[in-house]
DNA sequence: GTGAAAGCGCTAACAT
DNA sequence: ATGTTAGCGCTTTCAC
């Protein structure tokens, strides 16, 4: 590959006239910078993106750092896409590390990911405490969270409104005249869990339909927790008449674990998922859920990731979007 | 961050002896040895690696390409997962890279990953006539191909075998009594459409079912395509009695227009998809599909790869992996 | 066994 | 308006 000089010996200048048409900057002959774009046209030459990130942490390497838990879950997935659609735009490339839950692989990728330089970081932490992490936004990179903040940290966050997102399901499921209503929850270390749950009890209480704590059951936030728990729920002597299911896979267990039992949606039971996919209508029945509007999320969080990329000082902000139900025909 | 002369300043030698200690060449006595990696741990000291990806192309950058055609599709991020797993365990980072069926946006992100100095690439190209990504191979970049080769070109490739998994398919359905089986097609420049589809008109053939040309319906590999085509063939004079969907999102799309018009899968009609998900036993009724081992694929593409980087001489192969019928209630 | 120094491709300060 | 040069952090000869 050509590289600077190359390019600057073939146009007959030095690499400094070269950079300096390249970005655009100092005053450049015109006719010398027709000769160079000549030269860099002839031999392809294309800039390194390497040299520029070694060179300077002034400017822009062009590469940004995507942290995120499970892969699997298309709520990620979606965000991701959001993401890269802005960064790409921006052209910044992406480098993305999915740390399934995993502490000690979060840790390594926080390192990766600072030893190769990105300018910015969007993150979804495994926890609000994330000493890591924390020190990291302290130490200056640019952070923004998504689905979940850090605790006592200046950081930009995007998420959705959890309690009110919860607390319009189960509403909507007391409406529809069930009682005995189940919240299976993800992980109990993850905020997002506990405010769906503070949504679930705030609803139940708001109509005082009783809160029997057995129907609430907490897993680990994958598919295979959602066929568990699911089918300890229907095991009961006393099982729920609905189900409000902490995310998508848990959804999806739960799914799996009903049509086993040969159960009738909603007749048997009702169900209601947080975390909308866009082929939720492509179950049968198509689901009720709580839509999170994920792309949005993945583009927002680009967006304020940049933004602070080019001004490191300015104010962090929280930026919460709206969760929508979307009635089909689970419930 | 602490660089290598830091270290070496407090461990009083010179870098070069800290850099032998890192990558473990050169001798160095035991007492410096020990010395350098207090002086490590004390400045909590991490390589950079884009210094390392700088300074020569004889030593490996850690850093490997993914280049996608779709994460919205449930199989990519199989293979995705895949790939990453294998690239973390050998200490690469990954630069995800998803041109969305978009050929402008392929070339670019192409260019992208050749200025970031990547190790080796893993993608799944637009068209199996490539050129740019032809050339890199050439200029000797290691490749590695998923799901769909380049022509002419030799590079290592890991897919499936997609003749005998739509054979099976179609098969299946017509040993189970369906005679008007119908063919919902992705993009036809993509070889596994064309496969598939041959897969597909050899069954048809071997069992001396007729082919009736209007039951082959060609779309764009995407959700609302599925939608769309199902749509048509259900509307057809003489519809058909069963489906044979091309792909994941193609199956998602026709599952939404076969339920919005209320029709009992498989009593009206049957449908088996190419392409299994995780939650594919979620759906109503549980789906019966071909599936693909993704995350098997993008982990062999991950192995080939890096065995590649480390010997770029070596022959290449094209590894073919089964794709198995999995029968639920679909059909 | 260890150090000095060149150089990867670039930017930016300083000269001219 | 253009050139020279000093690094960025590292690997790798080549000396000693």
């Amino acid at each position: 590959m050509a590289s600077m000089s190359d390019v600057a010996r073939r146009a007959g200048v030095s690499i400094a006239t070269v950079s300096r048409v390249l970005n655009n900057n100092g005053k450049v002959r015109e006719s010398t910078r027709i000769l160079i774009l000549k030269a860099i046209k002839e031999l392809k030459y294309q800039p390194s993106r390497v040299a520029k990130r070694l060179r300077s942490k002034s400017v822009s390497g062009n590469l940004l750092g995507v942290l995120i838990p499970d892969i699997k879950n298309p709520f990620y997935v979606e965000v991701l896409e959001g993401i890269e659609e802005v960064a790409y735009r921006n052209n910044y490339a992406l480098i993305m590390c999915n740390f399934g839950q995993d502490d000690q692989k979060e840790r390594l990728y926080l390192e990766i990911l600072q030893s190769e330089g990105i300018d910015g970081l969007i993150a979804a932490p495994a926890h609000e405490n994330d000493l890591q992490l924390k020190k990291m936004v302290k130490e200056g990179l640019p952070v923004v969270c998504v689905d979940r903040g850090l605790k006592d940290t200046d950081v930009d966050v995007v998420l959705v409104d959890n309690v009110r997102g919860a607390f319009q399901a189960v509403e909507h499921l007391i409406l529809a005249g069930y009682r005995r209503i189940a919240y299976i929850s993800g992980l109990s270390t993850i905020p997002s869990s506990l405010l769906r749950e503070r949504g679930y009890r705030e609803a139940l209480a708001k109509y005082g339909v009783p809160c029997d704590p057995v129907l609430v059951r907490r897993g680990d936030s994958k598919h295979q927790s959602g066929i568990q728990l699911c089918g300890e729920l229907l095991d009961l002597p006393d099982p729920p008449d609905a189900l409000f299911a902490g995310n998508n896979l848990i959804t999806l267990g739960a799914l799996e674990e009903i049509h086993r039992r040969g159960l009738k949606i909603p007749k048997d039971i009702a169900i209601v998922g947080f975390d909308d996919m866009y082929w939720s209508s492509s179950l049968n029945p198509p689901l009720t859920a709580v839509r999170q509007p994920a792309g949005e999320i993945g583009r927002r969080a680009g967006e304020l990731l940049i933004q602070r990329i080019n001004d490191p000082k300015r104010t962090s902000v929280q930026m919460m979007l709206n969760a929508e139900l979307i009635r089909r025909k689970s419930t």
